[in-house]
DNA sequence: TCGATATTTCGCTGATTATCAAATTATTTG
DNA sequence: CAAATAATTTGATAATCAGCGAAATATCGA
């Protein structure tokens, strides 16, 4: 939980992890929407990795990255309930249209 | 939100909120719970108020920090709003005893 | 007023962080 | 195979961070 805090600290990541909600997008994809370079986005991919919060495959000559959504919740969750808060996750509000729902590609 | 962030991204951080939820205490009180020398802890604090998480009084020769869970649950459930979910605050988890319940001291 | 107590501020250090450009690795395609 | 493309790794730098002890500030009680 506590890599997942400092991972959470990032505005960028942040942002990156809003971006992966509404589904897969390869590092390059990613990249483009911000101001900072190649390299330093794959910094902060290895960050988000190591905490558990994205997950990364390989596809061809890309790499492509997920958000690991139970992770994230685990993490915020856990410390919500430490305040008294209940976190419940609203039917649906992936923002992933319907027709990759089973896929989730 | 984001100096919310930065400011829980620290254990000793979150953990100084987490005593805090069950009841205002002095910087002493708080510093002595920790390992960590009373001028480290000092800085915690200014991070914490300085991301309005905390509030501090001076009530004769100590200072009293108490939680403003307001500002917590603001930078949570922005955040979590944006994943699809939900935070409600549970009726009562406050951890502070019912004599206590109205003076808040 | 003097000494004790509570806390913060100051000056410093070592570690970590975000950033970049350049080099490297892996993959596809001509 | 060679060129092009996608991403990561490397090496470097400037900024921020957590930590300490010592000094400073403020308040209380004798």
């Amino acid at each position: 939980m506590n890599n997942a805090f400092k991972a959470l600290s990032d505005p960028t990541r942040r942002r990156v992890l809003e971006l992966l909600k509404q589904g897969p997008l390869s590092a390059g994809e990613l990249a483009g929407q911000f101001e900072v370079s190649k390299s330093t986005m794959s910094a902060h991919f290895a960050i988000l990795r190591e905490a558990g919060l994205v997950a990364s495959e390989k596809h061809g000559k890309s790499v492509v990255y997920h958000l690991q959504i139970s992770v994230l919740e685990d993490a915020l969750l856990g410390f919500a309930r430490l305040f008294g808060w209940e976190m419940t996750a609203k039917p649906d509000a992936t923002g992933v249209p319907d027709d990759r729902k089973e896929t989730g590609i």
